[in-house]
DNA sequence: AATGAATGAGGGTTCATTCAT
DNA sequence: CATGAATGAACCCTCATTCAT
């Protein structure tokens, strides 16, 4: 149900003025904030026309369908994001654990954009009613992102900058998986109100310990054998 | 049309028989099933009642609506999940570590049963379209348990086993979520296809990493101080 | 849904310890009340049985279905409120204009009992949902009821206390009819609240406009005529 | 299976129309018409849709749900009828008494439009499962009527053309409501066949026993007075 | 290129009715 | 007799998708 007051328009015409161009890309952005806000089951197509100020009709101009739109969201963040965190680490230098915590800020911690957050929340969300959609995203987002933090360690191991028996894999996996969890519940959910956490501090704490969990285990120099205090 | 070539059944009609004590919990049971198994919104009622092995209208006859389902289905593994970890620890000394190592495993990595892999998926699935629900499980399944972690984390600290610069609040939920959503991604998506990774290997290593990251750091230098080595 | 917690009931049986030959009654006295209150539309079999104190099946035992009720509900009333009325005038003499007085009140205006009313509620209300019931029931109730007011008024012409031109068939429907509605209107709906009225001057002044619009007219001009005044 | 014969039809698919201006009129009076005919609570959307030339969808294109189309139709129905009435006694002199029978006759006895006399059923048949929109829809057609007719009455007793003490707001609710429920009865429900009875007598003979009834009482003896006959 | 009217399949929910106990 | 668990047919409503304009 649409209109109540059936007005006789007068002024037809000139309705669509904008640039043809920018369409899709403005559908994609509206589509992301709608899907993030309501998730993606919740959204109707027409929140996301009534978002990128065009109407139904014009977003199967352009996608195929719903699920087009979120494909090609995901396809193009993919890319970037793998990139992007790339990009941060090439012309760098430096011990390996300012690497990681670079790579753990930037890459798990901190969205760059608003988009790519709310692209994050969709995905979480998305899981069981588009797994193959979902493993794919976790797949090119996630897996050569680990693949990168787990270089990062080996190398830090040779250096003896970490500890030979630790699991990089692991580690790689867990703490990132850890942190994007609680940014998300934090951030779309209100786990922020019953659980208040500071933000930066759950960032850095998270940086702190993982890097601690890494260290060496002092080799005791101390004559009588290896004392080696263990977990 | 073959119609007439029927076998004579010779188990009489009795469509159905009466049995009001175990409906319910059937009707459950197949609930979560096909939840995890769809996800919650594809999953249609009359799924629910074909897999329970009734029709829609008793659904209908024990329960509220769909949503009702869901929150039956986690009031009764939030409690039982919460106690199921307390209990753990109850009768228990030793060692803060292996305390933990104990909740890490019983509480986070290992559901104790199908019904509760499953819950959870569910679970992760829901966030977007049904935040409300989602944010009473998380408080009720998890905050509680990561108050019992920070605990035991407190407690080695002034028992000297572990360091006591570390963020234990962090600590607590970071492993936990990590190793939670990995598990997820693993038995859920297809993630073990492209990312192979032995279960075991991933809890074991992530209990050791905790625990690493815990440990006190070694004062180095301090001539007849500790000489408890770490990190 | 009926019952949430599954309890064990220790206490099985001596459940139906009332005497079972009322029973029919008290669902039929149940079924208009409800019926009254909410509609027949609305009402739930399930509605009637809580107010009946028993349980839907036991309906079911008694009557054939929900429409039954409502035909051995009228089947009832019909016979007796006809019934009633004639009973009124048998022993009757005096002017005819008192007569009608007590036919408008006691068969129109008043219903006898609670019962009564109601189930006149429903009638009104049913006549769109089952135009044969109601048509009966109106038959039943009504045209004979319109029957005996036209033979009086028809008496009373021929002794002069009214006016041979009236139409007594209109007169004894329309005012009938007329004051049924109104007190169907004021007493279901809220009627009263917008457009408060007395009843009992609803109902007397409806009766004096009754008998006046009955009276003869003057013969003007008769000189030694008939000096009879006219209200 | 006959299926390959069938005729190659020359007029191509053109499945459906575009008239966004006349839709919600003709869904509208195909709803009054099944309403009346069916009752409103037997009418499903599909049928109104089927009589209306569209699909369920369409309905729910227009119009929030099944009571909106209710309320709607009432709401149009009220205004205009009303205004009606009125205007009909705008440009009017004479007497008193053809006022009246104007107003008696145009507004309560002959619908102008079979549509507003299906409406007049849906809303009696209403009043059981929607009282509230009964009491508004009352309110406005009946309540502002009735003051109308009271006010001439009035203004009739100042000129002498009716008695005094005859009761005006009974007079003005006991014989619309008569008429209306008559009307209603015989249109909707057989009691035609029943209870057979001209509608022209019906409606004329009402309006003379209104008039009668508040025709003044002959002052007797009155020398000089007044001579006016009455009836 | 864009609109928005129209579609139609599908799902949740209700409830009269049945029937095992 | 009585119960109340179980059924299943209906019906309202939503919304992705199509298509006349």
């Amino acid at each position: 149900m649409v209109k109540n007051t059936v007005v006789p328009r007068r002024t037809p015409p000139r309705r669509w003025t904008r640039r043809p161009d920018d369409r899709p890309r403005e559908i994609l952005a509206a589509a992301v904030r709608v899907f993030a806000e309501r998730g993606y089951n919740a959204t109707r197509l027409e929140d996301i026309a009534a978002a990128a100020g065009v109407t139904k009709g014009t977003i199967y101009y352009y996608f195929k369908n719903k699920d087009a739109l979120l494909l090609r969201l995901s396809e193009a963040s993919d890319r970037e994001e793998f990139a992007r965190i790339e990009a941060l680490l090439s012309d760098n230098v430096g011990p390996v654990s300012a690497q990681l915590r670079i790579v753990l800020r930037k890459g798990f911690a901190e969205p760059t954009d608003e988009a790519r957050r709310q692209l994050r929340m969709v995905y979480l969300a998305l899981h069981a009613d588009h797994p193959k959609l979902f493993a794919r995203a976790v797949q090119a987002a996630l897996v050569d992102g680990w693949a990168l933090i787990v270089k990062l360690i080996e190398r830090g191991k040779t250096t003896g900058e970490f500890r030979e028996d630790a699991d990089a894999h692991v580690a790689a996996r867990v703490f990132t998986s850890g942190l994007l969890l609680q940014q998300l519940w934090r951030s779309s959910l209100g786990l922020d109100r019953t659980d208040p956490f500071d933000r930066d501090r759950m960032v850095d704490s998270t940086i702190e310990l993982f890097l601690h969990s890494l260290r060496p285990t002092v080799r005791l120099r101390a004559a009588g054998g290896k004392r080696r205090a263990t977990t």
